[in-house]
DNA sequence: GTTTTCACCGACCGATCGGTCAAGCCCGGC
DNA sequence: GCCGGGCTTGACCGATCGGTCGGTGAAAAC
């Protein structure tokens, strides 16, 4: 996708945004992952992009909408990216590869991929915030669709597909709160984990393996 | 539980503190969960309270130590709600029981839940803090050792124990970002739902119903 | 060569933040 | 009666917040 060779560190698609722009946004995403909304301040920004806080004022409008085009933006990016590293084959496999690539996103944007989900925020611009729920209901979309089309395949029982697409990225979201990249697998290793578990389930029985599956890579799946 | 018979909407255990203090913790403690740390300031907390600002200062010594006050009270009172429900009976369905307890403090002191399970912090107190991280790994723990009775028992399979109770708790914490109380099931029935999601499995095939299991109420599980 | 445009800055504004302080109110003990 | 101490208050502080303003310097447009 052109629109994804574009992408530099997390801010990306935003368009004919000049390279100061794309600079403040950036900066701007990183504290707000770390320090919050209410807690970075304009003065923040500014002195983490080595401008003066007028400067800020005279690209952006207000706080408001640089906490937006970072959120709006990272939004769609995480979709691309995650749309562009699902390969043909059983649809079980393609929630697998969603859930792999989710990990590999989060892993190499953290901030973005934190601005993009974990953002409470009731942006009052209506249009602005209409735009980013479109985004947002976007990639969620996407998955409930792998997940029906992994029904129909008969390859996953009848469940309920809002619940199950769910409960596949809470596995995912909640993780920028206990993962330590000192400590832990990788983020991808971590989501093949998980689709281990949610695919098989926690009860003890032999496992079927099913025809398409990649070699389990380096002896992960059923760690312990 | 004696300790547990005095709680009050969600601000238990503060030991030998008055009315007005567990009154300003528990106004303090919605405002956090709803506004955030740094979007609460002391004047909405004394607002709330109906009394002035002066008088959180003579109660506490400052906004931090309030929101310690929240937050380790709270993370003790939901291992106290939960392990005070876990029946009697084979592990994995204990491990159910705990997802169902959980779901229903979330639902019944939800702004104490957000406090004890959502917020990052770093509290400057060391003795504080190091006291919040011992009851959350209570908590935390308490969930491995049944996961770990479900293995010994042979109800699971030999998965990796502190990866399966952050996929099972990552089920929960997340839901405060998507539950609505208004059109989804109630807390507990989601927890159900997911437990026989994580237990069983997407994949298709039969289900082996196990001993003990309690009769499925309302027609829940395996919804759709 | 003049004018317009645009990225950029330092100084400043009113509002609000967390926190302080001296003083009142209220009530039981003497 | 009054006295001491805990609960409570309003006025106030310096710091910091988001945001504004007039202006500068250099390149582009004419």
């Amino acid at each position: 996708m052109t629109e994804l060779s574009t992408m530099k560190d997390g801010v990306a698609n935003q368009a004919e945004a000049s390279d100061r722009v794309l600079q403040i946004l950036a900066e701007a995403g990183r504290l707000f992952a770390s320090k919050g909304f209410e807690g970075t301040s304009m003065r923040d920004i500014a002195l983490a992009c080595g401008i003066s806080k007028s400067l800020l004022y005279h690209h952006f409008s207000n706080k408001d909408e640089i906490y937006a085009r970072v959120a709006v933006g990272s939004t769609l990016e995480l979709y691309l990216f995650v749309r562009d590293r699902i390969p043909d084959g059983p649809p079980s496999q393609k929630i697998r590869a969603f859930m792999v690539a989710t990990a590999e996103y989060f892993r190499r944007y953290r901030w973005a991929w934190i601005a993009s989900t974990t953002a409470f925020w009731n942006d009052p611009d209506r249009q602005r915030h209409k735009e980013r729920l479109t985004r947002r209901d976007r990639f969620e979309n996407f998955l409930r669709g792998l997940i029906q089309e992994a029904i129909d395949a008969g390859e996953i029982r009848k469940v309920d597909v809002p619940m199950t697409g769910r409960l596949i990225l809470s596995s995912l979201n909640w993780m920028h709160r206990w993962y330590n990249p000192n400590k832990s697998a990788t983020p991808e290793q971590i989501a093949e984990i998980f689709f281990d578990m949610l695919f098989n389930g926690l009860r003890s029985g032999e496992l079927i393996e099913f025809p398409g599956a990649k070699p389990p890579r380096a002896g992960r799946r059923k760690s312990r």
